[in-house]
DNA sequence: ACCTGAACACCGTTCAAGT
DNA sequence: ACCTGAACACCGTTCAAGT
């Protein structure tokens, strides 16, 4: 039973990127936390096979984040205006967060695992906010901070579809009601 | 060597409130997860000793956020007017966060935990705030959110003294920049 | 009623094989 | 270079004693 052991004749053997991917869709599915064990067992191999690949499980927590986060900096329109562009930065770190709670909530209990990623995505930030206003550390600590937070309810409602779809258009309102109130638009009335 | 089986002699027995209390004081400690098998070795007493008292791990954590976050709501102010009631829960909440990082984190990854107390102290907030603004629903999210990001800082600031005396005061800034929007205040310039 | 050890089903990780 | 099983030091929890 089970495999001889070394390594396999025929197996073209496994990839960094590969084991990625695959402990993205793991951390997908319902209650699944990202153990090395599950992951490797959902790989057919041996959970030692992992870690000359990805490292420990800090590592592979931290080259997942990487991946995760580092998409949300992808974003160019340098053509849109400050606001416009600290809008979209905010809204696609919250959906990163929204598309990966499980993964988000291992980072926020390990931070130093986002911490280069998450440090560029606060310089760009920041960078944004001072051509808005003066205050634009206290308004970018506000922003973050609350981006944040309801990526937090969004991590606590995980695999809940609709209610997904729902939280990220109250987080619209808010950003857009912070927004307003930061650039000293104050529009219209409420409702 | 260990001790014999069956209830010790002369020992007066374990409690529920000295293994909450013991539980707190180990989560403030640098590093310390709370595991029931540490917890009970800091009570010079077997891991079975407590599943009587505090049931099992998530019943644990949920006695402990409760204990903790119940204590927000006892305060009362009903002298004050609104936007200052507002102030001092929302200042309240966010200390509790300061005081059990780590106990705040494992909340955060076992939201139900929490369900209840964090309700009331909503419903509380959401009283005050109708009676400030109509879009209280709106300002509401945006003050819990923003409330939970900071608190999630404070998280990942676990230990550093002076650090959270900083933190905390950038709180204070950013809440009441927000409840002067919020009121339409809107107090003199910035610096 | 209350506390015990032994045991079970899990973890992440090291190490010394094996190909 | 790459993958393996066995082993180690951990978990939370069940269960059947023991007093």
């Amino acid at each position: 039973m089970s495999r001889p052991r070394g390594r396999p004749a025929g197996a073209q053997g496994l990839s960094r990127d590969a084991i990625l991917s695959a402990a993205l869709d793991l951390l997908g599915e319902d209650g699944a936390s990202l153990g090395m064990r599950s992951l490797a067992a959902r790989m057919g191999v041996t959970p030692m096979s992992l870690y000359r690949h990805v490292g420990d499980h800090a590592s592979l927590l931290q080259a997942l984040s990487e991946r995760v986060y580092g998409e949300v900096l992808e974003e160019v329109d340098d053509g849109a205006d400050a606001p416009a562009r600290v809008r979209a930065l905010l809204t696609r770190y919250h959906d990163a967060v929204g598309r990966h709670p499980q993964l988000t909530l291992a980072i926020f209990a390990e931070p130093a695992a986002l911490a280069g990623t998450a440090q560029r995505i606060t310089e760009r930030l920041t960078g944004l906010l001072a051509a808005i206003t003066p205050e634009y550390l206290l308004w970018r600590d506000i922003l973050v901070d609350h981006a944040h937070g309801s990526g937090l309810a969004l991590c606590a409602a995980r695999g809940d579809g609709a209610q997904l779809d729902t939280m990220r258009a109250q987080y619209q309102r808010a950003l857009d009601c912070m927004l307003e109130r930061l650039t000293g638009l104050a529009a219209g009335g409420p409702g």
